[in-house]
DNA sequence: TTTAAATAGCACCAATTTGGTCCAATTACT
DNA sequence: AGTAATTGGACCAAATTGGTGCTATTTAAA
């Protein structure tokens, strides 16, 4: 029932790429240094944001990665939807759902439900909620959400 | 993000034990059958809510398992937690979490809040909501939820 | 034009988790 | 005693996940 690892890591880089404000783009190394994954790991990991179109990146030199929209319109579940498809702890809800039982299953109305209430509650919470209560901490890093 | 296949077999088997009125007492033969689920994992999963207190089990001949409360005092939150560990998308929200950054941490309470509003929809949810629709019909089998 | 810096897109391997099965031991009823 | 049933453990195969590296491509600056 737990997030990925990946998804994690995700989760701390979007944090903390909002948590700085002076710049705007911000290369993978940086990225790595400061978050304190290895260079491999979160190269892959901004791809894949790249690719769900939560960062924007500039290739070439003095290239980078910088957020698309505002720390207050990225949601955590836009997150872990890039990384693990639709929000849901069963497949019952999702529309590739190939279950047989469709019409008779009395059971999918309860998992829809829950379904819905925790997306609900993935979608309320927003970047800039994650960083709101001191900015002078220091960068979250690894480990933090997984525990180690 | 998903719970796990045997997770979902156990809700399936408590949802049918507690369908079964007539009787109280069912071989893990009966229950294979009607979730039809191989005996062998359904022998693995009742063991697992046995030991979870959630299933008493008598053994010997005419022996069997049977729920141990009413199926309007079982959560699908108990069940999920008996095979999965305590509910939370991170470890962060768990008494055992090892993070090192807990005093500094800022994303600690955002996870709590999310990890504390998924749990209360699941608490919510219990195993009669799950047949209340109509109890004609029939009973869940294998692959409801997790489709296929 | 060349060079250096950076991302893109793979493909691969190791480790872990998960799922499924079986066996020997134990218990209880007849 | 014999039969029917659970118990607990061990075991293996399969799938998923995590981590890494390589090469191509793009871009900006020297």
């Amino acid at each position: 029932m737990r997030i990925n690892k990946l998804t994690d890591y995700a989760i701390v880089v979007m944090t903390n790429i909002a948590a700085m404000e002076s710049k705007k783009i911000h290369t993978a190394k940086e990225i790595s240094e400061i978050s304190k994954i290895p260079l491999p790991t979160v190269t892959r990991v901004l791809k894949t944001l790249c690719s769900g179109n939560l960062l924007e990146s500039q290739r070439g030199s003095q290239g980078g990665y910088a957020l698309t929209k505002s720390p207050s319109s990225i949601s955590i579940a836009t997150i872990i939807e890039c990384f693990e498809g639709p929000i849901a702890l069963t497949e019952c809800a999702t529309s590739d759902c190939a279950c047989s039982y469709e019409t008779t299953c009395s059971a999918q109305k309860p998992w829809q439900k829950i379904n819905e209430t925790v997306k609900l509650a993935l979608d309320k919470m927003k970047l800039n909620n994650m960083i709101e209560t001191n900015k002078s901490n220091e960068l979250l890093q690894l480990n933090m959400n997984l525990g180690g």
